[in-house]
DNA sequence: AGCTAAGCGAGACGGTACGTCAGGTCTTGAC
DNA sequence: GTCAAGACCTGACGTACCGTCTCGCTTAGCT
């Protein structure tokens, strides 16, 4: 069944649907953007939607990864505050978009959601950036003896609290800030 | 309208509504939460909720506020570290409640919410941490160079990243390390 | 709660309801009507409809009732032939409306419905009919030796059929044929 | 068109099809039987049903036609009341089958449909009744001078009319009494 | 103690969106 | 080349809540 449920929904049709999403969610926020309204922008039936999403979290959980697809690679000749600071400020322009809000409404509303966000998506970009942190290790720009875990969710989570709380993303003086901070206590002197 | 509100809204009814969103919550997610649910079970009609509350989010801001009053309380005869482990854990609890899932369901739901949570709420909070904060400079705890906005953010922010993405609280170990970790740059030697 | 649902549903909102669902078939078949389409003629919601009537049959039997309430009066000065005559011209009538024949569809659709529509609208008016024929015998009308229910379905039922299966009301001619010919085992003469 | 149609829908597929509306029939009512069913309990694309046959209706009447064949053949041999009693004896039971049935809902929620059947094959049937009393008549069994057309609905009518608002096949008495009713006034004295 | 205006419960109301379902058309791939 | 399989668009369904409203009935608070 993995073919055809493929074939179909990467067809013309689950590209208007997501487009579709995507201009109705830059006019109206995430609760008031109906199935309806997207099935219509999209010149698309209702039950069409219904039939490859169950809920619309899913559909603007597949409209932000698509969207969102180069947020987190890096580039590995350049440094780790680098790839760290251009990382977390593509991290910072998406979620404060119109899609990235959408998305943590849809995250917040259920937690089996936001699980499954967790796993499928946040976590595979944590363990490159985990693995773009050992090459920084190798390299000797960090020393070695972390809690990375708990370094990453410094890095992460102020991110997703300024455009939540603060109703904005965070300014580049605030990430590299935040970076350097982070990154101070394991930093080698770069005489 | 200030007096009448404060003499209705303190009576017996804001409690039996407010206690009855408190039932509801333990038992439904907030949006599956109606508000003719509450008002069946508080014993009231409709209109009497509308009356005193726009909104559901409101409403569960309110029981969050009444139900969280001493998370913040700092014990100014402790040091800096133990009061900040244990308000992020007293913190961590609340917002793993069904009261503070709610509440963060309610806040992503809608920016101006959000907004006025801060303002309302996390914004004095902070004023307070960083009241303790100034004390413990006074005190010689920590030094008094630093961005210190940015520390609060780098201890609230995993609180609630943990809670949304992880789906359950912190562990007592990781609000230390966390803890730690950011007071450790300016952390005065206690020699 | 009789009294309640007696104001409710005998106010103006009911007689919109039963008048929109009036227009309605004046111009579509009963089959596309919709209630949602009644709901927009009437200025009401949906739910309104929803509220007091199960199904759309249970609004066409109402609004049946109440324009053909005069269906089945007789004037008991007048002779059993012409009452009869006039009963099922008016029936007749009656059936071949937009109305009657929406009545019709809703009928044949749900056995238990049709069921209904017996007990609570054709038994009685067959009683009264019944009432007719026994004045008639003790007026020396018809003799009193007869098998009536028979009698009363051999009535009846040719007026239902042509308007099914002859898309027409019969003509009064027909009508009178047919009176005569069930009343003539039974007439004395009249000299 | 003529020869593909005869030739595509007397094959082995035309038969799936109709059984499998026939057993659909036996489970559900007519409304609820849907040609998606009808095709999957056929194994027959839903296309392939549409190709010949245009509504659920035009369905239903052909097996109903198929199903009842022999409902108004005759034996010539036999009396009138003999061969009328037995056709209404055979037709109640048609009409108070699950074909029959659905039958009179498809009649019912289309004029043009019912139109159809009476010219297709009520009208036909009722030629052959005629014809039935035109022998009777030369035999002499009853007299020649009658509204013939007013005496078959007085026969057929009130069949359907109990099978619809009885909601169930009238009795053989019933259906004795009703032809002896309707032929007393033509019969000849048998002595 | 009685009066009167408010607050109140109850729940009907006009709406909107839901998620489901069936109708009828169109596409695709296998045989 | 035919046809099953089933995706698709359409549009009605009946439900659930929304936030507003009207209606009598408490029930204070003032006379």
């Amino acid at each position: 069944m993995n073919p055809p449920d493929i074939q179909l929904k990467s067809s013309r049709r689950r590209d208007a649907i997501l487009n579709a999403l995507d201009d109705a969610l830059r006019e109206l926020p995430y609760s008031q953007v109906t199935i309806e309204d997207i099935a219509n922008r999209a010149g698309v039936g209702k039950s069409t939607i219904y039939r490859w999403w169950k809920h619309k979290s899913e559909l603007v959980l597949e409209l932000f990864k698509e969207r969102t697809e180069t947020v987190f690679d890096f580039d590995f000749s350049q440094s780790l505050t680098y790839n760290l600071t251009q990382q977390l400020m593509k991290l910072s322009y998406s979620l404060d978009s119109h899609i990235g809000r959408a998305l943590m409404v849809a995250m917040a509303e259920n937690r089996l959601h936001s699980a499954e966000f967790f796993r499928q998506y946040l976590r595979p970009r944590r363990e490159q950036t985990l693995a773009l942190i050992h090459l920084a290790i190798q390299r000797g720009e960090i020393s070695a003896q972390y809690d990375f875990e708990l370094m990453l969710d410094s890095l992460y989570a102020p991110i997703h609290y300024h455009v939540v709380f603060f109703n904005q993303q965070p300014t580049s003086a605030y990430i590299e800030a935040l970076v350097k901070q982070i990154l101070a206590p394991i930093q080698r002197s770069t005489h």
